[in-house]
DNA sequence: CTCTCAATTGAGAATTATTATCAATATTAG
DNA sequence: CTAATATTGATAATAATTCTCAATTGAGAG
């Protein structure tokens, strides 16, 4: 685990704490998927990944603890059209993401500030803006490549 | 209906038609709705608006309806974590959207382009990047008037 | 260490938005 | 007008997610 995953890890617990919430191995564990995870895996992915250590963990464990960790304001959520929400417990604030249309993989590029665009729309609307969702969708370097052959199923990650 | 929902609701004819499909009255209706509303209605809007003059429409017909239309690439789709997708036919293209996070509500602002966005993430990742979404959230200037009240219920429109 | 209490879990049911199925009906080209 | 095939409405099915509840557990106090 990197010093980032870490201190996302160490964050989450440290809320869930001040919170008077338990923290249980199901939690721990979730919740260190989600600090660690740069691709943004569904709650269907997370549940798949912990199996094997928690053989008998409920999805049900999965998603409340992931709606859990949102509320705390911890991680954020992607949802898609086709259903299948995916969750960021690394970047926990409003970030732009990129989506590959073919294989569903999600990226975190650096991209300049949304800043202006957002006072532009404040003063436009007379909004009071608190956040924001930006996502660009194309097709990733690989499935490009791959272009000729079958593209894999996406999303549930 | 104003001159430019009328130029929608031919563009949304003009394409089933180049596609064999055939022009029902509920498909006319559903589609004049979606030319017409700046409030990006959901599917359950749609049917609600509709059931008075369709008594018998059906659900199922609107969602089919409402996907057909977005997969001609005459309306768009925007899908929210809780459930329930929003549609837009009056610009069914990429463009900003503010949502207030109180009433649900769906504007859609006049911004700057997200141009250069684009080519700074296609840059920085190597997708080659085809759409985007962007959406602010905050409080609209109606329900920040009223803060002290009750929250009307949200989405679902 | 033990006890207590309230939070949490897992199993199964429920919810909800949406899609699939199919017989009856309707649109539209010829 | 006829025929062909798309479309509808009614109903069932799907899938992601949330709810319910008895059993279990985390964590603080003593």
């Amino acid at each position: 685990m990197s010093a980032t995953a870490r201190k996302r890890l160490d964050a989450m617990a440290a809320k869930l704490k001040a919170s008077g919430l338990k923290l249980t191995p199901q939690r721990l564990a979730i919740m260190r998927l989600l600090a660690e995870s740069e691709d943004h895996p569904g709650a269907d992915g997370i549940w798949r990944r912990l199996k094997r250590r928690f053989p008998g963990i409920s999805p049900a464990t999965v998603y409340r603890t992931v709606q859990l960790v949102k509320s705390l304001g911890e991680a954020c959520e992607i949802a898609f059209a086709d259903g299948g929400s995916r969750y960021d417990g690394r970047k926990p604030y409003p970030h732009p993401h990129i989506v590959c249309l073919a294989c569903g993989r999600i990226i975190d590029p650096e991209l300049g500030s949304l800043g202006d665009m957002t006072r532009e729309a404040a003063a436009a609307s007379g909004f009071e803006i608190k956040t924001f969702r930006l996502d660009f969708f194309g097709t990733c370097p690989e499935c490009s490549k791959n272009k000729t052959k079958t593209m894999p199923t996406r999303r549930k990650k």
